[in-house]
DNA sequence: CTGAAAGCGCTAACAT
DNA sequence: ATGTTAGCGCTTTCAG
């Protein structure tokens, strides 16, 4: 090994590395890469030379032959016409909801030398954006968080060819694959919890009712609530947010005043719904039990602490991640679809 | 324009472009990066001639040579010691501070092309692969949210010589770059605004003392208190969790019964207090007066609504990506540090 | 098991 | 104003 060979100025290059070894190019391409067929001895005297010199591989000379960039977009994504409203993007990130897909996303990929470029879509010019930036491949492929029901990247995600994975099903039937909870067997458990609990007199906050999730955690509930002898259940519509929550719970309590248990479709309304309770004198849970879904970190900033449907986000991105990772690696790889199971998290709301 | 020249298969490369137009690849690369000095006539032809193509430049190949990405590292990082804790990274990504965070950046860097790649450096080896990750030009530098006071990131990035900004000014002088909110100032409207309100008894919650800005905000409210003719104020130290805020406002009530005033360091822990103190019976404001900072989506969601020191986060963090593209640009740029003012928002809780 | 050589697609001197 | 030509640093046949 030739320690003490001149340098080129900037950082090293393989060659450099070479030039140390005393071997080609290509066989120190071969160790850094793990491509056995190396003389043992060989190796570890490239392996010197890279620590001597403090050669770190160039990403885009590797991804200009490899055609991989080690990268993937995570798109959040709304409906549009937001452009005006706000003056910076992502404000629909103050729900911890999206941490948690962060989370989980990045707990799959880091060991695997992956990292998410974060992007917004929540208007015409962004999500052509994210598509232009995925085909001059910036990234190998991308997941999608979408917040309402019209986006319309789904369908410019599956019209592209582009490797993708929504988080949810989409609202239309659209040919790409992605993972959601099973909703209606989450609302199940809500319902037979509150059953099981004696209440009478149940009622139901919904989400947006134009998003899968929420028509389906309405219907869930409704049919379970319907096999217990209940056959209406009064609803209100909430969108998700922490006031809606509120409002829902107020005309809920006007106009039936006797409710004796509630499920809230998710945490943050179940937030606002407990609030309002708590001012209009009901005690929970002894006069009205409090289901909320999600199990966020809302549930556990509640008072009482939430008894909830434990959506499992973290392990449904991680999941997402890796269907991403399979379509990359097989670009015929058929549309897939994961759901997974919710679980009842008993606290003290109910 | 030759319309009908074969094209290689895959996706069409400069080459191809300058075929079907006629011309030289230089002078693709030309008009596509929008130098000037090409008439106007061929200009014309070869954006016909993209667009027949469906040409769409590669960004590996031009990083090779421009040696840029057109992406930072969004760098989330705390002490350590995380690891063994939590199966996914990121949970610190609830609150929705940092959510604030990436809208900002994204605001600010989306115009201009660039893209933030999200990484969470909660142990030492997440951090030495940020720094290996910017070393092997994923990135073209790193904007850096820190968590704990203890962090050595920020240290090794300014070792690094990597083009780096952090959020907050570090706890021990570190050669960085840094945009910082005047905690004291902040500190002070809040202490003004409860004098002026007429309170006597006042007290507040601050955040971990090992961090520069609780210690700031502790020290900015008591010297404003002092000013106002009260030297000494009761303090409890919370972690700006939302349930530290609770276990302390529940001390603070324990040890100083009469308190009719408390600044709380953050928005999170205001609304732990505000709960507990429901729960006290205490009326808020009248019987005592609340102050938070931060002016997050919390304060909204705190009954009555908080009355806080607003943290302008998002334009900080446009700052930082900012200040993190002019080190970038100029590699020598001399290490500043940006304050911003913070100003008082006030709702209902004093 | 190792080396030589041919590009990957683009930009940027340098010529013209 | 446009074309020619050299690479950027790496992987990967193809020989040996």
């Amino acid at each position: 090994m030739n320690e003490d060979l001149p340098l080129a100025s900037g950082s090293p290059t393989l060659e450099d590395v070479a030039r140390v070894a005393g071997v080609s190019r290509a066989t120190v391409s071969r160790v850094i890469n793990g491509i056995r067929n190396v003389d043992p001895a060989i190796q570890e005297t490239v392996r010197q030379a890279i620590s001597t010199t403090g050669y770190v591989p160039n990403q885009a000379a590797r991804s200009l032959v490899t055609r991989r960039t080690g990268a993937i977009a995570l798109v959040v994504s709304g409906a549009g016409g937001e452009s005006e409203e706000h003056p910076f993007p992502g404000q629909v990130f103050a729900d911890p909801f999206f941490g948690r897909v962060a989370g989980g996303i990045v707990g799959f990929l880091r060991p695997r030398g992956i990292h998410p470029i974060l992007m917004f879509a929540e208007t015409p010019e962004a999500r052509a954006q994210v598509i232009t930036y995925l085909r001059q491949g910036n990234a190998d492929g991308a997941v999608l968080v979408s917040t309402h029901a019209e986006d319309p990247l789904p369908r410019l995600l599956a019209g592209s060819g582009l490797p993708a994975v929504l988080f949810a099903r989409p609202a239309k039937p659209i040919p790409i694959s992605y993972v959601d909870v099973a909703h209606r067997a989450g609302a199940k458990l809500a319902a037979d919890h509150l059953v099981a609990r004696g209440c009478r007199r149940v009622a139901t906050v919904s989400g947006p009712l134009d998003v899968p999730a929420s028509q389906d955690r309405l219907a869930g509930f409704r049919d379970a609530m319907a096999a217990h002898g209940h056959p209406y259940i009064p609803c209100v519509e909430g969108n998700f947010t922490h006031d809606s929550g509120e409002a829902a719970m107020e005309r809920l309590l006007a106009e039936h005043p006797d409710v004796d248990g509630v499920f809230v479709a998710n945490d943050l309304m179940a937030q606002g719904a407990l609030l309002v309770l708590r001012h209009h004198g009901r005690r929970v849970p002894d006069d009205i039990a409090v289901v909320g879904f999600d199990d966020s970190s809302a549930a556990l900033a509640c008072r009482p602490p939430l008894t909830t449907v434990r959506h499992p986000v973290e392990d449904m991105a991680a999941e997402m991640a890796r269907l991403l990772l399979t379509h990359i690696e097989q670009p015929g790889h058929q549309v897939t679809s994961v759901i997974f199971e919710p679980t009842l998290v008993v606290r003290q709301s109910a």
